[in-house]
DNA sequence: CTTAAATGGGACCAATTTGGTACTGTTTGA
DNA sequence: TCAAACAGTACCAAATTGGTCCCATTTAAG
């Protein structure tokens, strides 16, 4: 229902790595190895952050990728706006917010607005530093999980509630 | 990127309507025609949210939904959880949480879950009736717009940052 | 009792999106 | 010169979504 995609998911279990080792240039076959995801997967989600600023890359042999700033200093905010791009707009919203005629007047967009703050807030709150993974011992990968969280519960009123983080 | 599906986005704008009139009873056809929208899918919608019990519906002649509670005691989480439904289950998480072995160990959906907490939050606090929508009186409908809210923009960071409630 | 207005519950289809692969080029260190 | 590594992009299959249609059931009204 909140679907946060696969390869976002993904981003943020890569950068985790990462975020261990800040100063460290990893290679897109060896970190996907180290999460047993897929190589051409984890060299696209890599390209693509690093397209959105959050990583420092190196061609070349010997080259890389590496954190364009501190671990702490990239939320999880900014991880799903690098994977997912500003993306096409239409209808009420192109433009930015204006081009819509009723959008002034319209009680509904504001208070989308509001909840999307309030969204927005809680993903800047947290850093990849945080979600920095030690994982267990026995943890192979993701890919033989599946992903690696898949779906977060919450029971509210009696009512199973999930938060999907993908499409089960 | 943190995306509200377009039948739920429709819920809202449907239900803002009805929480106008909390005692009146509703029929889908009518309700179609007052927000322009197709009415099979209107139908559809108010089906969904009946079977989530966030509205009575009377059958036969003169029948329709109306409001199963307070119009300011259904929260947009509720709409989202009763157009969205509890979701199958998949792996890691599968069974309420406990179903992946590595859970209790994985750094990673500690965080998940407490991004999805606030989120959750967020989405409680904004009720149906703070929804309600006095449109513009040239508001046709949403269907010759598209959608009501297609898109919620905010800057930061001199990014654009779209929190999609569509898919543009 | 008949009819029309409603909901209930599906199946169904087209269009989009997503997840993932492949390929071709470019850079760069050894 | 060569191989390792990133850059870009095209491509495909599977899943999801948005939407329509159909038919059964309920119920008020004539
Ligand atoms: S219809 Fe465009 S903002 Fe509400
Ligand atoms: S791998 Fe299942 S919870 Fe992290």
């Amino acid at each position: 229902m909140i679907r946060i995609n696969r390869e976002t998911d993904y981003a943020t279990a890569i950068l985790g790595i990462m975020a261990e080792e800040p100063e460290a240039c990893f290679s897109a076959t060896g970190l996907a190895e180290r999460r047993g995801l897929p190589g051409p997967v984890v060299s696209k989600i890599l390209k693509q952050l690093a397209r959105g600023g959050l990583l420092h890359s190196q061609r070349g042999a010997k080259g890389g990728y590496s954190l364009a700033r501190d671990a702490d200093a990239i939320s999880i905010a900014e991880v799903i706006m690098a994977m997912e791009g500003p993306i096409a707009l239409t209808d009420c919203i192109e433009g930015g917010g204006d081009a819509c005629q009723f959008h002034a007047h319209c009680a509904l967009s504001s208070n989308w607005s509001r909840i999307n703050d309030a969204i927005y807030r809680a993903l800047q709150d947290v850093s990849i530093k945080e979600m920095s993974a030690p994982l267990a011992d026995d943890h192979q990968g993701l890919r033989d999980m599946g992903r690696h969280v898949r779906e977060s519960l919450d029971v509210a009123g009696g009512r199973v509630m999930a938060f999907r983080s993908d499409h089960g």
